[in-house]
DNA sequence: GATTATTTGTCCGTATGTATA
DNA sequence: ATATACATACGGACAAATAAT
């Protein structure tokens, strides 16, 4: 794309360029984590002194699109973490097929009643006792995402303790007798990150979200657990179909 | 609910407010896209100073569950449309099954290289010529996507005249003679608004949208069409499985 | 089209309780 | 104990947008 800012457009020149990048970026003209052209070669491409490419740039930087690095260059955003949506969806087991090191730990849990909403999706009464867990969910040791799971406490009576013996949801499932689950729905949302959510994950309150809010079933289709996953938007994709 | 928030609980009572229109909406206390009650009558019922609601209302707004509209009203969050995703996905057709009015229209097209990521997707080579198409989506007239999407060129060689003339991606594409096609694969991420989408959908810049990326394939398997959509975050949501 | 009422948005100020230095 | 800063809550007035007359 040769094309060249217009300055009559009523928009800042700065702003223009980094429309056109992020255009750029997002439909993968430069390779995931390679290097864009340098600065000099930009500023030729768009016609435009040096300093309004950085101007562009440090915007870019800011939204977590590129980064730059002092005599290195500029590099595109690296790969997002595939998360495929399937009956059998393991945050663990997709992390680790991306050869990539799992991890992920409990940040908090509670009991507390189920309100209207949960209970419809879990098939309980309104006001049955719920496990509530917060687990931050980590690959390469970076933040991927943070989940809160909602089960029927009387369903699970030693999933906090086995968690914390096994790490791992699903290996704490089984200790409580459930060996296998699958994920019936799922619904995927984009959200501005809170202050909570933002401080785990390690981004910009206000930064985007994508949210999913998935329903575990057990073998003969009742409802086990219902899950709240925010993902940090630069960090993984969904994936759906082959 | 007459109920009046404690003075002596040791929270704030804009906050008791908040929780309590909170649950109010989630059990559906006001219809989805309905208005609230003034400020004026909520600060009646529960006997406390107007700016006190504000503040409670303006948390609810930050979380997306209200919409204040000056010399209107507050008024609940409408129900988000649900896009189910399958390997027949059809815009209009979803939005008309939840008996709403579908619209869209071509706001801008070019023909343009393949650059090497497009051509990866397409299974064309790089540099073949492609058609990008523009595209507003609606549903009862309010914006709810932009979508861009490429073809090869060669194969499409009217789609433009055709889609002026029938305002429809699939029927436009049944005029060059592509009766049907399906969605092989979606993928899902969020993303910060830019100036120029988030002028198409009425939404600030920097406000979340939820972003997807789909390969559409002939019956043969053969790639189609690559598109790239971008919804308002508040709008919709993608649903996956029963 | 003009006027008026309704409703939210913004600004001024005052008082009070709470946590901190 | 004292002073300071901050969040909370209240009261009033007016501006701005909308809707109804």
């Amino acid at each position: 794309m040769d094309i060249r800012p217009d300055r009559s457009a009523g928009v800042a020149v700065w702003r223009q360029i980094a429309d056109a990048l992020r255009a750029d970026l997002a439909i993968g003209a430069f390779p995931p984590g390679g290097r864009l052209p340098t600065e000099a070669a930009l500023s030729a491409r768009f016609g435009v002194n040096r300093h309004t490419v950085r101007r562009a740039l440090a915007v870019l930087a800011a939204e977590g699109l590129v980064r730059a690095e002092r005599g290195r260059g500029v590099f595109a955003r690296p790969a997002r973490l595939d998360y495929p949506i399937g009956p059998r969806t393991r945050f663990s087991e997709i992390v680790a097929g991306q050869h990539r090191e799992p991890g992920g730990r409990l940040i908090g849990w509670a009991e507390e009643p189920a309100n209207l909403r949960l209970a419809a999706e879990l098939g309980v009464g309104p006001g049955t006792r719920l496990l509530r867990l917060e687990t931050l969910r980590e690959a390469d040791a970076t933040p991927i995402g943070v989940a809160t799971a909602w089960l029927e406490a009387a369903r699970v009576p030693a999933l906090v303790a086995a968690h914390e013996r096994t790490g791992s949801v699903t290996a704490a499932l089984a200790a409580c007798g459930i060996p296998d689950y699958r994920r019936r729905t799922t619904r995927a949302v984009a959200e501005a990150a809170g202050t909570e959510d933002a401080g785990w994950l390690g981004v910009a309150p206000g930064a985007p979200l994508l949210v999913t809010e998935s329903l575990n079933v057990t073998a003969d289709g009742r409802p086990l657990q219902f899950a709240r996953a925010r993902f940090a938007a630069d960090r993984v994709q969904l994936v759906v179909g082959s």
